[in-house]
DNA sequence: GCCAACGTTGGC
DNA sequence: GCCAACGTTGGC
């Protein structure tokens, strides 16, 4: 199974609101053919990391894809073709350590992460040895 | 607050 | 179809 990486502004959506929905939230407001084409690809109960951007710039805990790309809610326009898509996730847990954007940086396995070298792509694929490499990073 | 990187738009 | 101009994102 494939993982990914959620960016997000916790200013907008953040971890801990995520995590007190315990619920399926929809991942909207994705307007980058990238990013949607990632949904895409993503089957159902694979997991990703969910990371918070600009403030604190750190991963913060691990989501599960709980429903598959369907018609973004907040881009549908009557009429129209449906352009953007987006998936649901639901918070699985905390990381007990959340591992920083600079350790990320400092750690040499993890030079090649799409988080390193693509930061604006807002929904990501981290490969399965990122994968393990964070989880052991934050904890788990 | 600045700026680099990236994506999108629109004129030609 | 190319490319300059512009807007946005996100790290610093």
């Amino acid at each position: 199974m494939a993982h990914w990486l959620f960016k997000s502004e916790p200013e907008t959506w953040s971890w801990q609101q995520q995590l007190a929905k315990g619920a399926p939230e929809e991942w909207h407001g994705v307007r980058n053919y990238q990013a949607r084409n990632n949904m895409r690809a993503m089957q159902l109960g694979e997991l990703g990391f969910f990371y918070h951007s600009v403030q604190e710039k750190r991963i913060m805990g691990i989501v599960k894809v709980v429903a598959l790309a369907h018609p973004d809610s907040t881009a549908l326009v009557p009429g129209e073709k449906v352009v953007w898509e987006c998936v649901d996730i639901e918070a699985v847990k905390p990381l007990p350590k959340p591992v920083g954007l600079d350790e990320i940086k400092a750690e040499p396995d993890l030079a090649g992460m799409v988080l390193v070298n693509n930061s604006r792509l807002s929904v990501q694929p981290v490969s399965d040895g990122e994968w393990a490499k964070i989880c052991a990073m934050g904890g788990l």
